[in-house]
This record gives C-alpha cells, sequence and structure tokens, in this order.
DNA sequence: CTCAGGTGTTATCGCCGTTAACATCGGCGG
DNA sequence: CCGCCGATGTTAACGGCGATAACACCTGAG
C-alpha cells in the first residue's frame, strides 16, 4: 500500500531536516519553523516533537546539515588542487568557503549559528578539521608548535567568515567582491606564511 | 504637573531605544521585541508605531545605538595611542572591537546586524570612516590606490569581525582568547604592512 | 474657544513554539 | 490469530510575537 498516503510517515526525522533545508534555500532563517517545515512535510507541527525535543534542535540539525553541503563544496573544490603547496590549498578553501556564503546567502546564514548541538558524527566532513591539516603542513616536521597552529588556524578562518558576511551584507556589486576577495586573501596569506 | 505620569510621554522615541539598549544589554536579541521595549517604557505596544514605521526600524535604531557606544569605546581607546605608528593604531582599534564583542556579546550581537537605515547622522562616530582614515596612512603622499586602501580596510575589518564572533561563540576561556587574539593579530599587522 | 492632528489606548488578527489529550498504526507475546 | 502497547501521528489550546484598526485624549494654532 505504498501508493496510499500512510498514517506513519516512516522517515520523517530525515524528512523534517529535508524540508528546512529546501526552506533554508528559499526563505532564508525566517522561513526555517517549526510549523512551516511540519506542513512542508504534510504533518501537523506537534509531530516534529516525537522526533526532536524543541524546534532549536530541529534548526540545528538543519545547520548542520548545511555545513556538511558547504564542507562537500570546499572537498569537490580541494580535490581539483591535490599536491599544490599548503598555502595554495589554503586559499582555496577560503575561496570556497566565501563562495558558498555568496552563492547561498540564505544557507550560509545557518552554517554560520553558533553550534547548540555537537555534530552527531564527528566522522563526516568538517571544515576545521580540514583547514587544521593544511595548517600542520607549515610546521616543521617533528615540532608542532600548537599556539602557531592555533594562530594561523584561526587568522584563516576568522578572515573567510569576516569577508564573507561583510561582502554578503554590505557589498552587492560582484565586481567588487572579486577584487576585495583576491586582495584580502593576497595579504591573509603573507600573514599566514609569516 | 510633571509629578504625575502625563498622558503624552514626551519623548518617547528615545526613551523606547533607551529601554531597547538594556534589554539588549540584558537578554541580547531575544529580549529586543516591540511588546518588552513598550512595556519597559510603561507604555502599550501600539505607540510604538507612532514612532517608528515598524519594529525592526526601532530595533535598527537599537543596534545604531550600540555601534555608536562601541564606537566611542574605540575611540577613547585610541585617543591613548596618538601619535603612534598606523600599524598600532590599526591594532588598537582591532583589540576594541573585540573586547567590545567578548565584554559585552549580546549588545554586539546588534553590532553586527546588517544595517537596514543608513545612520540618520552621518557625522557621528563611525568604526568604518575611522579605520580607513588610518589605513590611508599606509598610502605613499599624493597617490593614493583605492583598491589597495579597500584590502587593507577589508583585511582589517573582516579578520577583526571574523575573531570576534568565533571567539564569541566557540572559545570560552578567557586565556586562549588572549594568545589567539595576539597571535591572529600580529598575522594581521604582517598583512596590512605587505 | 474650537478643532485638527499628534500621540496614546484597547481589541483583534495571524503566526509562532510548545504542550496536553486523544487516535491510530504496527509489531510482539500469548 | 488476537490483543495489547509503544511509537507516531492528530486536534485543540495557551501565551507571546508583530501589526493594524478604531477609538480617546491632549495640545497648540487660528
Amino acid at each position: 500500500m505504498s501508493g496510499r498516503a500512510r498514517y506513519h510517515h516512516g522517515a520523517l526525522s530525515d524528512a523534517l531536516v529535508d524540508a528546512g533545508e529546501a526552506l533554508a534555500r528559499a526563505d532564508g532563517l525566517d522561513g526555517v519553523t517549526v510549523r512551516r517545515i511540519a506542513a512542508a512535510c504534510g504533518v501537523s507541527a506537534a509531530a516534529v516533537y516525537r522526533h526532536f525535543p524543541s524546534g532549536d534542535h530541529l534548526i540545528a540539525a538543519v545547520a548542520q546539515r548545511a555545513r556538511e553541503i558547504m564542507a562537500r563544496d570546499m572537498f569537490a573544490r580541494l580535490s581539483t588542487a591535490a599536491g599544490r603547496p599548503p598555502i595554495d590549498r589554503l586559499r582555496e578553501v577560503g575561496e570556497s568557503y566565501i563562495a558558498f556564503a555568496l552563492a547561498e546567502p540564505r544557507l550560509f546564514s545557518l552554517v554560520s549559528m553558533p553550534m547548540t548541538t555537537p555534530p552527531d558524527r564527528a566522522d563526516d566532513p568538517n571544515a576545521a578539521d580540514l583547514v587544521r591539516d593544511i595548517v600542520l603542513e607549515f610546521e616543521p616536521a617533528g615540532e608542532v608548535d600548537e599556539q602557531r597552529v592555533a594562530s594561523r588556524m584561526m587568522l584563516a578562518q576568522a578572515s573567510a567568515h569576516g569577508l564573507a558576511v561583510i561582502l554578503r551584507d554590505f557589498v552587492p556589486d560582484p565586481q567588487a567582491r572579486e577584487q576585495l576577495i583576491a586582495g584580502v586573501l593576497d595579504r591573509v596569506g603573507v600573514g599566514l606564511e609569516a
């Protein structure tokens, strides 16, 4: 009886996150509400609470989904730069982060939310670990200075994130965006190699 | 009859922004609602709409207030570094920005909102103009390269903002925060002088 | 003094998250 | 095969939210 609408949805949890992702792409954070997501799944709002302890947990799950999507983008783009020096790959990661933020600004607004719940699967693609792996290549063999690693990671992440949000909110012109991305990432590269 | 509560408030517009600032300090963005602000002023929610076309405009006014507060902090701190080289003053500005974000995280969440309404008074303290003035000192006399200026401004602002939000959301330990601020700003300084 | 407009009020609407009480489905022990 | 019970859905309701309409009052210009 797969043709008839069943009373039990079967995989509502995943369906809710899927619908949340679609709503986030379309309407941004304001579209990601318990009632709207439930309606998009053809289900009552109260049904959500059988699968998530609160609406915030559902939104956090959608945000985690968005982070995974971005991370996949980053890994894909990075795979085309395999073998290049670490500074080049780091730049690729930064450009990928910024490109995603500008291409999917509404989805990105979820990405940059503080993570309330830690990701349930620690082994899936993760931007921070990726950055760390590349930054580690700057360290001399056998003696990693954790503080230097942390500084480089933070510079890379902070400048990419800050640049992304400032461009998204205050620089509409695509050409100006490109020039600023190039100019800033050049300077960040200098700071990273110092 | 100043002692008796008057029917007409008299300066409700300013009082609403004042109350909004207090609520923002106390409860963050969630506390800044039309109804709560109106209640804090002893006034009905509908009265707000006599002074602001929408609740978002009121919140934007509170956000602008928060930016002015932060800018005053920055100018005050900067006045103690008068005469020092531009790179030192720029660092002072960055440290001030980050310190404010970490000292008043809830108020800062308003600061970093996209500005819907342009500030009504263009002559009051403004962080972007301040950064620009200092960055201009890097340019050789008589020939300012606007693109280089924009890149330096953007690097300064993006790294400070990104660092602030990442530290606020993900690095609770004060000592770790200090080390990261110092380490990252060192590298940003290198990038700025390049 | 009058009256028009600025500034307040209450009542109401629709949406939001959340909970309680109830209904149905589906599988497992008898 | 039956019955039951837990998982998963439903509807109804509460309080808070932004916003608007209709009404009341206060104040100052003529």
